[in-house]
RNA sequence: GCGGAUGGCCGGACGGCCGCGAAGGCGACUUCGAGGAAAGUCCGGACUCCAGGGAGAAAUGGCGGCGGGUAACGCCCGCCCGGGGCAACCCGAGGGAAAGCGCCACAGAAAUCAGACCGCCCGCGGCUCCGGUCGCGGGCAAGGGUGAAACGGUGGGGUAAGAGCCCACCGCGCUGCCGGCAACGGGAGCGGCACGGCAAGCCCCGCCAGGAGCAAGGCCAAAUAGGGAUCGCGCGGGGCUCCGGCCCCAGGGCCUCUCCCGCCCGAGCGGUCCGGGUUGGCUGCUCGAGCCUGCCGGCGACGGCAGGCCCAGACGAAUGGCCGUCGGCGCCCUGCAAAGGGCGUCACAGAAUCCGGCUUACAGGCCAUCCGCGCGC
């Protein structure tokens, strides 16, 4: 999953986040929740890797047990293929975070909706910073 | 048919679109990709590193009927004993209480080499309505009552009343006999009853056990200094010499202790602490006490042989997302019924070095064997 991904959108290739440091990173930055999960978000800084969209995922242990965690990981991480690819913008770090019950029942569709409207949310907040 | 006991199995199926991980291929692509518990991390191992090897001891922890299975086990199988059930079957930390210490509450007269409350019997005396009753002395422990448990139980003889006082059976102890590999069982003789329970209290006996764990460990690349403090022991002797050293002996060090062996130091060695570093990649990493089928041995756990098969290896961590058809279950509707339709629902749970077990969780369903009762033949 951290290689090649096939499926680049205008915005160039999604890659995925791998070290503690970039997740703390973002979660000092933008954020917007949704009922379904809650978006992280940060355009990367200089000395960092300025190319393509990567995204993260995060669970806690609040999400369930370990089979709650992956379904809620997995559905966060369709989402995100679907979506990010035409909507996410080049330089940026995404976290989507899952929440307790409302990330394994929410309508697919919904989550799409939640996504898009977050990350919206984010680069507004970002614009107006 | 109803009720029950035991053992085992499955735990959704098929397809479409878009994806993920691994292996192979130049590539198009092909193949493979969670569980019975992957779980709890409670036992037992393999493997790796640390401690120099062996023997013994101590300490600590664990195990505990007997025999067998196994790499091993606290697991499994068979059997024995005790308890429960009409039965199939189930349950049992099931060694030692005449090595010692300790504890047995409450109740009760008395709780361990105990005791006489009510009571039973005899004698004497008083009273008497002649049935008894009271007092004193003596004998006794059957009956009552207490308790988890009362110097063994039941029955008979015996006696003033009683008592293993005597007898039979049972129990207990001792001795030898028979059956069994053994736990143990059977019957015989003797004793005349004396030796209560708790060892998931200390303890005793037998057996087992070094420590840490795949974040083990190894390699590469960066990075770092070949540091500092402190403590213990010791800073001796002899020989050879080409003057660089070499050898021998004291002495010191190396598993908690002792002994033996071995190794190292020999003017340093060893212990403890501080400082520095603790990231990234590769490896370990999946072919194994492996799985399936058949035959043979065994009551069985299991073992042997033959043939076939390759069956996840991720690391912010793949095995998914969205649909369709079918199926199971529950409710409702239509219908005499067969059947049809609608809605809801489909558990517990996700590999992380790998095996063998145990324990716990689990919607729904299936199979086999056995027992009891009822009915039919």
């Amino acid at each position: 999953m951290r290689a090649a991904a096939p499926h680049p959108g205008p915005e160039g290739p999604v890659s995925v986040l791998t070290r503690r440091a970039e997740f703390l990173a973002a979660a000092r930055a933008f954020r917007q929740g949704k009922p379904g999960f809650a978006l992280q978000g940060r355009p990367r800084g200089p000395g960092e890797a300025p190319e393509g969209i990567r995204v993260g995922f995060t669970c806690s242990r609040k999400v369930g047990n370990a089979v709650a965690r992956n379904r809620a990981k997995r559905r966060l991480r369709a989402v995100a293929r679907e979506v990010l690819p035409g909507e996410g913008r080049a330089g940026w770090d995404y976290v989507l975070i899952g929440r307790p019950g409302e990330t394994a029942a929410r309508d697919f569709a919904a989550l799409c909706a939640d996504l898009r409207a977050a990350l919206a949310s984010v680069h507004a907040k970002a614009a107006a910073r």
